[in-house]
DNA sequence: CTAATTGCAAAAGCTTTGCAGCGCA
DNA sequence: TGCGCTGCAAAGCTTTTGCAATTAG
């Protein structure tokens, strides 16, 4: 039994085709954040007999088991990525289009006592840093 | 001549009676962040004859002309809020839907620092912290 | 076997665009 | 007066939903 097929089973969710296929294009892809149309035109161009609309439901039942991470970098179509195993932040460099990944405690820390401070808890947070390249 | 008409001169855009009332509803009202139909509904049950498309119109030509921030807090619409002198960063309540604003210089050197060992500098940023009240 | 899942097509929701007429400078 | 701007309606995009057919366990 294949990983994709444990994975999913751990998540409540049969282990069809289309979710292994799409989970196996997650990780296996260059870029880890994908969106749903990126998902859809790699299984059909690797000849995957697939639905858009399936792509999106299952992407929608990976984000609520836990799997994958959905984000709104920029406007118009969601990405999705492997949950990662420790969080991190993202920066988008807006002239290639290329997603950094990285991770600072003191900032963590930092949002912690700010919303602490303001009788909040932090559920969740998002922090992109939309960058160029220095010359 | 109104401030707005001033406003709305400054950006090189023709003070209309559509422009100027959307940035009354953006100046004057109790939520400073507001999506389109929020101003449209605005200005209709205030009497005002205005199209959906043309708070579109307006609220995109202010963005460039630099009048209002776009933000995409939750998704599947946007809000808009006059530009703020300074900057700020968003703490959304999920249960209120409330919107706290907050700043932190710390955490801003931080951000620059991270960009520049990475070899970018930062055009833009956003951070938003989904939060819930402390019981 | 049978409940979960899928593909298709249609619908939904936000936003943009084409166009003829109206209004600001 | 002239060009910019507006309202309306239609189109565009991403994403969701209804449904009959299919499939995993």
């Amino acid at each position: 039994m294949s990983k994709e097929n444990t994975e999913l089973r751990k998540a409540g969710l049969k282990a069809t085709l289309p979710r292994i296929r799409i989970l196996e294009v997650l990780e296996s892809s260059d870029n880890r954040h994908l969106s749903a149309e990126d998902i859809y035109k790699h299984l059909i161009t690797s000849g995957e007999d697939v639905g858009l609309a399936t792509v999106y439901r299952v992407l929608t039942q990976f984000e609520s088991a836990g799997i994958v991470m959905r984000h709104n970098f920029e406007e118009g179509h969601a990405v999705y990525e492997i949950t990662p195993d420790d969080h991190h932040d993202h920066m988008v460099c807006l002239e290639t289009g290329k997603v950094i990944e990285f991770h600072d405690e003191m900032i963590e820390k930092r949002q912690e006592s700010i919303a602490t401070e303001m009788g909040y808890e932090i559920v969740d947070h998002s922090m992109v840093l939309y960058v160029k390249p220095i010359k």
